[in-house]
DNA sequence: CGGCTGCAACGAATATTTTCGTAGGCGTGC
DNA sequence: GCACGCCTACGAAAATATTCGTTGCAGCCG
């Protein structure tokens, strides 16, 4: 089973960095999120390593410098870790979490809010036909 | 300072627990949730300890059997802990979080659809008269 | 009184995550 | 050939989270 796993949070910083700029050695890595975060070579290194033997990253060794790039996409991560944090929270509750989510301080721009409303209208015109249970 | 905590997973079904029931005392928890988990007795009440050390539950202990009650409120500990999983996963973008979540296997029922499109519209309409920064 | 039951308090073992020091290898410049 | 710099590998310490065994105490029942 391709159970997407769930990053832990140092992991997922390092997900990030791959997924925004693509393969990459460990040093770029490390000068692109380790250092700011004060941490030494060897922290990022071996982070990378543990990722590689979880099967988080795929790494290429053909050259001195390895390359390493995500083994996993954003999008079905982000998912898993979705689903696990609404179980978790808000008892799978999507709509209790959406409505929390756009309580928030900076919920989203107009641009955002009329992406989201589109979505709820198509959803809300699917669920229509839909048998009522 | 009241940076209202995030609590842990284990800690998270206590809390839970407790908002749901009252007040209750650790055997009550444990029947309600831990049993369930295979857990021991001890297993529950030093949790518990742990929970009211860091002060995440009050405790009240003129009985013999001490009756806790949560120390923080089910809503504004959700939302410590939405915040905290938006900045991770979302890069603090709501609407990227309430976009993925909506687009879920089990998004909503009709009722919570529409409860989701009123927030949206007034939100929007809110954001008209605002200042765009 | 003497024993049984239920409870809190610890201390401690285990697991997980995060961090880093040290060692050893390869390649380049001199 | 030799030293130096950059790289991986590895072990292990530190921090956090989870689980449970053991101990001692209080109240009750006979």
């Amino acid at each position: 089973m391709s159970t997407t796993p769930k990053p832990t949070p140092s992991e997922l910083k390092i997900l990030k960095f791959l997924w925004q700029h693509g393969p990459s050695t460990v040093r770029e890595v490390h000068e692109g999120i380790g250092v700011s975060a004060g941490h030494s070579y060897t922290t990022t290194l071996k982070q990378m390593q543990i990722m590689h033997g979880k099967g988080l990253l795929v790494r290429d060794d053909s050259q001195r410098a390895h390359v390493f790039q995500p083994a996993v996409g954003e999008e079905p991560t982000q998912r898993a870790m979705l689903d696990d944090f609404m179980d978790r929270v808000y008892e799978g509750s999507a709509s209790q979490l959406v409505l929390q989510a756009l309580g928030t301080s900076r919920p989203a721009s107009s641009e955002e809010l009329e992406a989201i409303e589109q979505l709820v209208q198509r959803l809300r015109s699917e669920s229509d036909g839909e048998s009522e249970a």
